[in-house]
DNA sequence: ATTTCAGTACTGACCAGTCAGTACTGGGCG
DNA sequence: CGCCCAGTACTGACTGGTCAGTACTGAAAT
């Protein structure tokens, strides 16, 4: 692969790391192209030769990091047996990724919202895959017995929104500690839907 | 007060109407100001006169509805004894004042988010005031005994996030229906904190 | 005759996006 | 081997459309 000047990683990812960055501060529209370019080191014209425009960058970066949230999730669930069980391990690994990662958390939870009619699509696209994947395995437990029957369609988004919710808050003040969070949350949810340990 | 040609309510009122179906509908970046001066009839040099800026004008449709939900809960509250019913009373107002008021919930919910930094402080406040007034009650319903001590700092910002999610889901889609979301809703957030009726 | 309110026409800062040009690599060919 | 050419990666000064905000005028009310 091709190196060159002091800093070896690629311009694209140069670019993807400033830009998550400053969108992830400042938002879409406060960011401007030009403290992109001041920030990583290179010319307004990388931009345009790797990504088509402002939005599909910004785009880019949110489905990389959903991206990166689901398959945590898929992994830790494939690592447990079908049932409760299941929903407590991605509950887990979630946390434990946006945990890991606060700028991308901010930047998918926080700023990806409100963006007028374009990103609105992209917004749906990305909860209603989140709020699937929980409703898969709530109806999951529901089969197998861990929990008694319920509206999974709206329990996954009401799930996926007190999950957001608090960790918006620990992405902006650092409180409560993820372990709080852990131990509050986790048996929250789940007693939301009857089980008890 | 001042009536004037056809329409009579004054022209404060019919700009911020009009800033209202626009910024709820297009965002607070995708809305011009010279569409709600169509909209509304008047001119722009009126929206300056009853307004110092742009992103006043959004504040005051933030407030204003802010301010209508949390009197429709408190209101809700004082009726009630203290102890979870008013929890589920506050919790019945809310979700019908969004339900009437299906616009100004998708200014609040998803088009004051992700606005840059000035507007990032506005959202933490009024978020932050839901929550608070969620633990006030819960707190409340740990004292007299209702339910079990749980952290309702945690616990507040979940169920507020939870409501939060389902009415956007609900804003967008139209679906679910405003009964199977209390049906299903309510009896989850009571469930959550080990209360069972 | 002054204040209040509304209307119209205009300005200029801002910034996403462009493009002509540079630098380097590799490889085909006589 | 030296030469040309093509392709890829990148640069940064420049442009042009957009739109928030302003200046100024008018007119009704007190």
């Amino acid at each position: 692969m091709s190196e060159q000047g002091t800093d070896s990683r690629s311009t694209r990812e140069r670019i993807l790391d400033s830009a998550m960055n400053i969108f992830s501060a400042k938002g879409f529209h406060d960011t401007k192209l030009d403290e992109i370019v001041a920030e990583a080191s290179i010319s307004k014209g990388s931009i345009y030769f790797h990504f088509p425009n402002k939005e599909r960058l910004f785009i880019a970066l949110v489905d990389q990091f959903a991206d990166v949230i689901e398959r945590r999730a898929r992994e830790a669930i494939d690592e447990e047996a079908p049932g409760i069980g299941r929903v407590q391990a991605a509950l887990e690994a979630v946390m434990e990724t946006f945990g890991k990662y606060r700028r991308p958390a901010k930047l998918l939870l926080v700023q990806a919202v409100g963006l007028g009619t374009v990103f609105e699509r992209k917004r749906m696209e990305v909860t209603d895959r989140f709020a699937l994947l929980i409703k898969t395995y709530l109806d999951e437990a529901v089969a197998d017995g861990s929990i008694a029957p319920v509206n999974t369609h709206i329990v996954a988004h009401a799930w996926m929104g007190a999950i957001y919710s608090v960790v918006i808050q620990w992405v902006y003040t650092g409180e409560p500690s993820q372990e709080e969070i852990m131990d509050a949350l986790l048996p929250l949810l789940l007693k939301s839907v009857g089980y008890q340990d």
